[in-house]
DNA sequence: AAAGTGACTTGTA
DNA sequence: TTACAAGCCACTT
């Protein structure tokens, strides 16, 4: 038998999430911080994204707050990065501002599963 | 050590 | 709809 897989830090299963959004679609960081398993810890996920290695190249821009904006104060250059990384996709961004019902993320547990870093 | 801050959310008014 | 208070908690003053 294999031995079992050293288990996900809370900051890196915020990644893995994270990382499992679909080019397009968008969430927030009240359900991230749910399918992490740290319901009430949104601010924790606008933490770990803050603090995650570049390298893994994640698409930080698809994690808007809970009223579909962009939680930059709207005068800032990631306010605006995060704009056109969005719109880039597809997704419609007005005043910072994104329709929810429009472009959330779904997500399926096959997928999600299948996703795992283990 | 104590207070302030923030890439948040929810409940109330 | 907007506004504000609490709750949240690691990090910075």
């Amino acid at each position: 038998m294999s031995d079992n897989p050293e288990p996900l830090s809370p900051m890196q299963r915020i990644w893995w999430i994270v990382g499992m959004i679909p080019s397009g679609t968008i969430t927030s960081y009240g359900k991230v911080a749910d399918m992490a398993g740290l319901p009430g810890r949104a601010r924790y996920v606008s933490r770990a994204l803050k603090l995650a290695p570049t390298e893994l190249s994640l698409p930080w821009h698809r994690v808007v707050n809970a009223q579909g904006k962009i939680a930059f104060a709207a005068d800032t250059a990631p306010f605006r990065e995060q704009t056109q990384l969005l719109r880039s996709e597809g997704v419609m961004v007005n005043q910072g501002k994104i329709n929810r019902s429009e472009y959330e993320w779904h997500p399926d547990i096959a997928t999600l599963v299948l996703g795992m870093p283990f």
